[in-house]
DNA sequence: TTGTAGGCGTTATCAA
DNA sequence: TTGATAACGCCTACAA
């Protein structure tokens, strides 16, 4: 029997009293009222039901307590913290946070951030990588430079976008970090298994790999092309154990460092003794799984974005904010034959 | 210069035409416009760079082509498959999808339904099981009641309020079925690693997992609670490991089981061949894992559901739609050493 | 084929 | 302290 909703008006005419009155109540302003009518506002709105019209009050108010959050893929822990760290600052302002899973489609970015940009939410973060030689690339870039005219868009991974703040960990210094931290260790043979080709983030820890490998003068042509998951891990470590295998590999993300472990592990190699992994991320199960890595702090980048994009941290002017990543060493890389180097 | 927006009244008297007109070219009516007058109208909104104000247009024709889905935990990646299948029905249909994520708290859910249907979204899923002894539980029933009389709200666990239709996996023959399947192996001593206490899918597990021992004379007390991360079954295993080892053990979910596995492995216990572990979801990883466990078929209940909710399949009144499940057979498991039992 | 005007549910600005 | 009334931006009978 849906009913249809009752509208302020509704209350109005069941307490008796007028529209903006009961508007002032219900709408929680701070304006002097007679405590009995009050009451009495309040006892006919429940009554009836009332339930505030969002809609209508973002029309009216040009305000919507919402913020919007586009994410490179729902299936990847990284952006499921991330998310996390956006929601606990949006809700302690009083926010609702909207998810929009864009699948790293720059069509799909498009159109969810036209949708929010309609919405009129407060603000958008726009999460993940991009695919800075694609065909649509130059679209995406002028749509989030034109809904940015009108509401806060901030970048959630490194785009260099004239106006348009962003926050990220250096990915750069990423791979560089646990690159010199496996060389470090004695190991000379390095191989790297890389993200998805073409995708900003694999370019970024790619540069990082290489200038970490060239900078003690051993060759870092030694690379996989991959993508994040699973799956490229197993792909990757079947196809070294095809041809030949080197003294440690580095993978783009944890989940590709896995693949990898158990591929090999199953061959019979063993790791770290064999051979030494490491992956980016430090998802919840390497602990565990005894991973080394790199913890990406995906949960304060999240957090931090809210707040700028809030207004509650800077003046949403800082161009560039770095949150700090670390190396986190476990039992999934052991020393090389060559050299026995501090951790 | 956050110039404000154009409105169709800009692009109106922009091109020198009543709003009505301009309204019909842009809303992509069917209507019919001297085709010199489109042109006209379109070449206006390009000019100023018009966006339509989704807000207005839903307060204007009381209706929001956007599909809300509420779910218990963005980290578990179970909702994350379920989301996918929501996103790719809404997205055919030219439905938006927003994700609201409650971290299983009822006042969040609450408060996420609140929020949607104040949005008038069309349709809400919720995703996720609940307290059903909770103190919250009852308002939040009386919440979705409520909600539900004003927009289409469906369960995407298996809760029980009249009216509201859901769409889940059987949970007890979850449990059941892969509980026959290990005690078919020749296991006797089987533990249950159990999920949150007092939570819906936990109390139905359990009671899957313990008709299943009862039927054939076993003993379904050996009960560890936990939760469905992975340092649950961590903490499992040390346990166990500390007191007594069973046979076989069955985990709530498959973060559980890997948790048991490596913790087990790690001491020197031998998975399979000292004990058999089974876990639950079949996440992405099990299969490289070579974990067995019973497939949950996440993206079909989600996918399922928004069609239910968006009237594609069904008329939203189908109390009841079951997605089947099935025992996937790895080599986490191995035969005991009783029987000699058909997998 | 195009235009006029009323309404969607709220808030906000004036008066009273 | 309360009440009319004009926005907010858009859609849609109804008229022209």
């Amino acid at each position: 029997m849906k009913l249809s909703r009752a509208s302020l008006h509704d209350v109005a005419a069941h307490a008796g009293l007028s529209l903006a009155t009961v508007s002032r109540v219900l709408s929680g302003s701070t304006y002097s009222i007679r405590e009995e009518t009050r009451k009495r506002v309040e006892q006919s709105a429940r009554e009836l039901g009332y339930r505030p019209n969002a809609i209508a009050r973002a029309l009216a108010t040009n305000v919507n307590r919402t913020i919007g959050v586009i994410i490179g893929d729902i299936t990847d822990i990284y952006f499921a913290e991330l998310v996390r760290g956006v929601e606990d600052i949006a809700r302690s302002q009083g926010y609702m946070t909207v998810i929009c899973n864009a699948e790293r489609s720059p069509v799909q970015e498009m159109a969810y951030l036209r949708a929010l940009h309609g919405q009129n939410v407060a603000a958008i973060l726009l999460a993940g990588g991009y695919y800075p030689d694609s065909d649509q690339n130059q679209d995406l870039v002028e749509t989030i430079q034109e809904v940015a005219r009108e509401v806060r868009v901030t970048c959630l991974t490194d785009r260099h976008i004239p106006g348009i703040p962003v926050v990220t960990v250096d990915i750069h210094s990423v791979t560089y970090d646990i690159t010199r931290y496996v060389i470090g260790l004695g190991h000379k043979r390095i191989a790297y298994v890389r993200g998805p080709d073409g995708f900003s983030v694999s370019l970024d820890q790619q540069r990082g790999f290489e200038d970490a490998m060239h900078e003690v003068g051993l060759d870092a042509s030694w690379q996989l092309s991959g993508g994040f998951g699973l799956e490229y891990g197993r792909q990757a470590a079947t196809f070294l154990l095809a041809n030949a295998l080197p003294d440690a590999i580095i993978a783009a993300s944890d989940d590709v460092a896995v693949g990898i472990t158990s591929t090999l592990r199953q061959a019979g190699i063993a790791v770290p003794g064999g051979i030494s992994v490491a992956g980016i991320d430090d998802a919840k199960y390497s602990q565990l799984l005894d991973l080394t890595t790199v913890r990406l702090p995906a949960y304060e980048i999240g957090a931090t974005g809210a707040k700028l994009a809030l207004g509650i941290r800077g003046n949403h002017k800082t161009p560039r904010t770095i949150i700090a990543h670390r190396v986190i060493v476990r039992g999934s890389t052991a020393l090389g034959t060559t050299v026995g180097s501090q951790p």
